[in-house]
DNA sequence: ACTAAAACAATAGTATTACTATCAAAAAGA
DNA sequence: TCTTTTTGATAGTAATACTATTGTTTTAGT
């Protein structure tokens, strides 16, 4: 994985910030030292005043920025879900084979980025940690049905529905597509959560993950998609 | 279901109270309208000032029973927990055969109360609707591990493992039980949740609960559970 | 029925959080 | 260079999440 929080520029919903932050210098210290921030401290004790006196700068100049750390999160989760649309549709893009073509979204969007394979950014590791602890906080909330209505949550509906759809090409008699992948993509965060916290609610052997093999076998067996491919 | 509320006691963890809150009058009235108003208003507007107003007493007084409204909630969630596991026990302790037996605990762990079907109290519909919406956000802290070590996650585990023999009697072979029955309690809650508030990320129609159908479809098929039983 | 202990109400107070407002200085753009 | 925009510095507010104190009421044991 290349640095994409250079190279490529993952447009985010214009509601989930006051000012962009990938305008000016400040705007990019916001996010890059409050990705590291968050996941050090997490999102009960990550205030804008720490994340200001982080990078040297005043409480007033983050909110100019964004309206709250409620926000700011939303906005690192958009944002990770726009990266990960746009390299779905990268990666995707040349096959033709229906199941390789749900392969590989599944490795896409649930994968855990491996420092001992690529070269990983702490960032992507901070970020990827974040939605793993983070995002089951921000949706449940009484403001959920406001935040739809401006379309918050329009990326992770639309990689839900691409995913849908391949799906629905490989086996076109599956009732539950939708909820089989939204299951999937929250099934890897909690899972990961659990591996690390509550290994008994897993089967994950130290160290490994055992994620991708469980989904695998799962997405197999429900779409009834026979061995040898 | 019967008022499970005043027939059973269900035992919660020590350390998730300062004073029992079954013990006194007062320790009742905190958990009944404490379930109210924190379904009714959220876990982030939720304060124990709104609470001890509601049933005419004092900030100072419900502080007495709980350290904090994170803890309470943990309460709450535990002894949901508590209760389910005791069901669960009885509920399927005169079943011999296994898939029966994983069918009907699937049921016990995964189906919401309906008024229309059954006898429902209102706390019970509020206590479910409470794990559904806020239990992501009590575990996903950085204080979970100090948690777990004091045993707050034990009832959860239990019944994960209770769960998990049972599929191992179904499918000797499967090698992710614990995944399995975890993502299935964990993708309850959040398809419910998606139900109401993202429909696109399910397959429900409207006013149904297509949650169980798709748990059934995906336990018969990872686990090679053959057709008419 | 009396007394001691426990529980509760009433009140006050504190540190932190989550902001908003103001104004001057600095930087950037035209 | 002049103007607009962006930041820094400082102050302030309402709400939250508690703790502490004291006196009154309730309960429990004898």
């Amino acid at each position: 994985m290349k640095d994409l929080l250079e190279t490529v520029s993952i447009k985010v919903n214009q509601k989930l910030f006051l000012k962009d932050p990938a305008s000016s210098d400040l705007g990019m210290k916001i996010i890059n030292s409050g990705i590291l921030l968050l996941d050090e401290v997490g999102f009960e004790h990550f205030t804008f005043k720490k994340l200001a006196a982080k990078i040297d700068t005043t409480e007033a100049s983050v909110y100019r920025y964004f309206e709250s750390k409620h926000t700011f999160l939303l906005y690192l989760i958009n944002w990770y879900w726009g990266m990960i649309e746009y390299r779905l549709l990268i990666e995707t893009a040349n096959i033709d084979d229906p199941i390789r073509k749900l392969y590989k979204s599944l490795h896409v969007i649930t994968s855990v980025p491996n420092p001992e394979n690529e070269l990983v950014f702490q960032w992507e590791l901070s970020l990827k940690s974040i939605v793993i602890n983070e995002s089951a906080k921000i949706y449940r909330t009484k403001e959920v049905d406001k935040e739809n209505e401006i379309g918050i949550y329009g990326v992770y509906k639309s990689i839900v529905s691409r995913v849908s759809s391949i799906i629905e090409e490989v086996n076109p008699n599956y009732p539950f597509p939708a909820m089989l992948i939204s299951t999937i993509i929250e099934s890897s965060n909690h899972q990961r959560f659990f591996k690390d916290h509550l290994p008994r609610l897993t089967n994950t052997l130290a160290n490994q993950d055992a994620f991708e093999d469980f989904a695998l076998d799962l997405i197999n067996k429900t779409l009834e998609i026979n061995g040898t491919k």
